[in-house]
DNA sequence: CTGAAAGCGCTTACAG
DNA sequence: CTGAAAGCGCTTACAG
């Protein structure tokens, strides 16, 4: 049975409103030069017929569209998954309908899902881009859609983008960890399109006092146990590291497995959410997802009305400290 | 510039590859009934003009959609995340394309969600249902439209339903931890459409063992600090409370914080994935998202082919016991 | 403020 | 196997 609802259209509602086709189209666009008796019938055949707005139709006429792609590196990522979250509650408020994929941090899914979604007419695409994102690739979308690349920029890229302030994120965090005076403090990084402002942030705090840091560590995945091995192997060799600057709390996590002595001398730059934590485990930069979902949606509403938006926008991020337990 | 490239439609494609409209349709809709030589014609010329396929006037025209509307309750839990990333894989290899929206468990957005799809062609609504949602509700959407009920089952609904074995994962649970010979076991669940099937499991496993449990507590949020809090009060009124069956492992982590001397005696009913968990932390049964989300999209064909689907489908779960510190 | 008409890009019988 | 024609449900000038 579904689906096969004859479908009522703006004729019916017309007919039973007693007005033209015309005048129902005005009424459902919003348009202010409708009578307001007529106006009224026509919610009223609406409403009594069921009807429902096609958008498909009237995006195939108008040339507009109301979609908004969202292209999520990793959904499985709970700061991702919020901030998902965040943009799609933006993205409504603004009378946006947010189409939400993932891409499971593949260059190669990246492509087809946007390959995919062309077929449909969108209004736009907002993209977290995954690490190895071609600047090329990227700006050739921008050139013949409405492109915001967000939480990550592809380096070379001039697509605009929205993201968290990395390279203050990991220098006050680091900042912080200095004020108990380690003598060998490491940089325990990712494989983040994010890495390379993560790591600059900790270096210019290092350089603030003038501490010379351990060469930096690239964790290749992002698990605890992963990072607790290359932890581990890297202590093994470097026994007097006595502070841990990590990427994010997943690391910091496999970082205090392998080193539970250093506790206190573990910190982490991005805090992603962890659903069984009470309270904050390490002192961290906690970006406001909201903020950057509010951001983004402004730089899309500029880009849509002039066709210009600013190319880069930083969002702030506040460093938290943890409670001595 | 964006959006302005004046389209190239399947006249232009017909014109240059030296065919009619039919044929470059019939090419773009997989027909057979097409000369190889034509069809190769088309294929080149699709790729020399950069035509990109406009499937909203094809929606438009022949009646039918590959849009999966997949409504999640709340991507911020990281099973749902999980779930809605093996959906929108299960959905991709069966040549749909899923859109992903979240609900944020709110009846009215979840009413509003789906009123908003509405508006466009889909073939079908995949929802996550909230726990307040209406049997009149979902039975009335899916009168008019292929729609499937997953995680939940809204009771006395009669939309199909694919959904874990939610009774036999408490049941398996809690046998584990009776084998320990506890005293006094308590539930502790929360407020979601599954507790009722956790609820029922447990009572079994405990009336099979002539075991008369404490009556069950439900947590009001799911946050392991509201559980903390939660339990210990219950803590003070039943001091003899040593077992506890927990709904999932965020309720199971706030019940350890209030009563870290339990800890072997504790047991998780669903395994939410963990970010930081480097072991199991409890025994708890496993959910197999990809099993429910290759469940899904077989109902799901089966009732867009036939137009009729079994009614309920579970989908096993695994015990997983915490290995012993 | 309203009506008649053209057209968005496609699919689908229907003849050839 | 291919071409000409109608039509999916809307929007948009353009006259009235």
């Amino acid at each position: 049975m579904p689906n096969k609802a004859k479908s009522v259209t703006i004729f019916d509602v017309a007919h039973r409103a007693g007005v033209s086709k015309s005048t129902v189209s005005l009424v459902l666009t919003h348009s202010n030069k409708v009578a307001d008796k007529s106006k009224q019938k026509v919610l009223q055949a609406i409403d009594e017929l069921g009807y429902v707005y096609n958008r498909d139709a009237a995006a195939m006429r108008s040339g507009r569209s109301n979609l908004v792609v969202v292209v999520i590196d990793d959904l499985t990522n709970p700061l991702m998954a919020l901030l998902a979250k965040n943009i799609e509650q933006a993205l409504s408020e603004a009378f946006f309908q947010a189409i939400i994929v993932s891409s499971n941090n593949s260059v190669e899914r990246q492509t087809q899902l946007i390959n995919n979604l062309k077929e449909y007419k969108v209004a736009a695409f907002i993209i977290c881009p995954v690490a190895s994102t071609c600047a090329q690739w990227l700006d050739n979308l921008a050139a013949a859609y409405h492109v915001i690349s967000l939480m990550h920029e592809v380096p070379y890229s001039s697509a605009p983008c929205v993201l968290p302030d990395y390279t203050k994120a990991s220098h006050v965090v680091t900042l912080q960890l200095i004020n108990d005076s380690p003598k060998n403090i490491l940089f325990m990084g990712d494989e983040s399109l994010s890495a390379q402002g993560l790591l600059s942030g900790f270096n210019s705090a290092c350089k603030k006092h003038n501490i010379t840091p351990k060469p930096a560590i690239t964790c290749t995945k992002s698990t605890p146990l992963h990072a607790k091995q290359v932890f581990s192997n890297t202590l093994l060799n470097n026994p007097s590291i006595d502070a841990v600057v990590c990427a994010n709390n997943i690391i910091a996590h496999g970082v205090l497995a392998a080193a539970p002595h250093l506790k206190s001398n573990i910190v982490s730059c991005l805090h992603i959410p962890d659903i069984t934590e009470i309270q904050p485990r390490f002192t961290c930069a906690n970006i406001n997802t909201q903020e950057l979902a509010k951001r983004s949606i402004l730089v899309l509403q500029e880009q849509l009305q002039t066709n210009t938006a600013p190319v880069k926008t930083l969002v702030n991020v506040n460093l938290q400290i943890r409670e001595t337990p």
